[in-house]
DNA sequence: CAAGAGGGGTTATGAAATAACATGCCAAGA
DNA sequence: TCTTGGCATGTTATTTCATAACCCCTCTTG
């Protein structure tokens, strides 16, 4: 984190109250569906990430959890983020050693990031670099692609407006 | 790292000596050319990601640069590491918190990797993730990309050749 | 009800990265 | 020449991120 603060998820301001409790609500038919259990741990870090709208840290939400009555020591932050994100429910941001809850829930996608460096807001989109150079270059090289990461660093439109103010 | 093992640059065999010193005369090139400085500590690590052929932890670096008489504390290899990367003669691979020297020194070019999860072998190529749906989707945004990590984790054919046998 | 898997809690440790401060070198300008 | 400032290096200490290993509980299943 580069201030006192998490970065903010998406560059657009919008209504968030609705997003979280249907977030919340798909993630619980999913898991009915597939037959995942979403323990009261891992809703509770999905919640969060949720609520907060921003990536936090393994550690922030920790403390976060500790607030709420659970465990405090690390492997339960990390237990709950390691289902979650294997089960596509939120992401790891590489560049920033924190984790962001998924907005695109329902879909099976290639998640794609943009990462202000000013202000560490993170937005996702989808990507699909199997299909460029990347995927050209993979089979090739007879190299089998699982998954891939794709985080795009830069200025967000905020902080471009305040550098030109 | 996986095991008690670096990640191996590319997935091919290929004779290595006339590469190292190539690329650290090349690179020496540059420096004169852009008025960089490539000091003694600077030019070790360089040496020591070509030679190794692999992507290196800071602490391993830190390990080959103790043996070499220079200085053992992690400052030494990440201002190092730091100066190396911002000039890209190495690139950092996010997934791995590892480093790896640069197999294509002349271009500025954007790097993607292939990290095989199986050996940690670790392979560049280049990408052009603006182009595609990530760039259209900073172009709506209004975000600026000034710079992208790639890097695609699945099986090298070396571990996949050792799977069917 | 035993057996076993999976989840969550703990302690402890390992690994990655940086903050803050001190020293030495060298080049530009007084 | 002196000295001032920038830059690289070195050190100590600390912070941040992540996992190993172990215990116990609960649920399921035979």
């Amino acid at each position: 984190m580069s201030a006192g603060h998490a970065p903010l998820i998406g560059f657009e301001k919008h209504d968030h109250k609705a997003c979280v409790t249907q977030a919340l609500v798909a993630a619980e038919a999913r898991c009915a569906a597939e037959g995942l259990r979403l323990t009261p741990v891992r809703r509770k870090v999905l919640e969060l990430l949720l609520q907060k709208h921003r990536a936090l840290g393994a550690y922030a939400i920790l403390d976060l959890l500790r607030d709420a009555g659970f465990g405090s020591q690390p492997p339960v932050a990390y237990r709950a983020l390691d289902f979650l994100a294997e089960h596509r429910f939120v992401h790891k941001i590489e560049r920033l050693n924190a984790f962001v809850a998924c907005t695109h829930p329902d879909e099976t996608h290639s998640p794609a990031f943009m990462i202000c460096r000013l202000c560490d807001a993170v937005a996702e989109t989808k990507s699909s670099p199997a299909k460029g150079a990347l995927g050209a270059a993979a089979r090739a090289a007879g190299f089998q692609i699982e998954k891939t990461v794709v985080e795009a660093e830069g200025i967000c439109p905020s902080c471009a407006d305040k550098a030109n103010t």
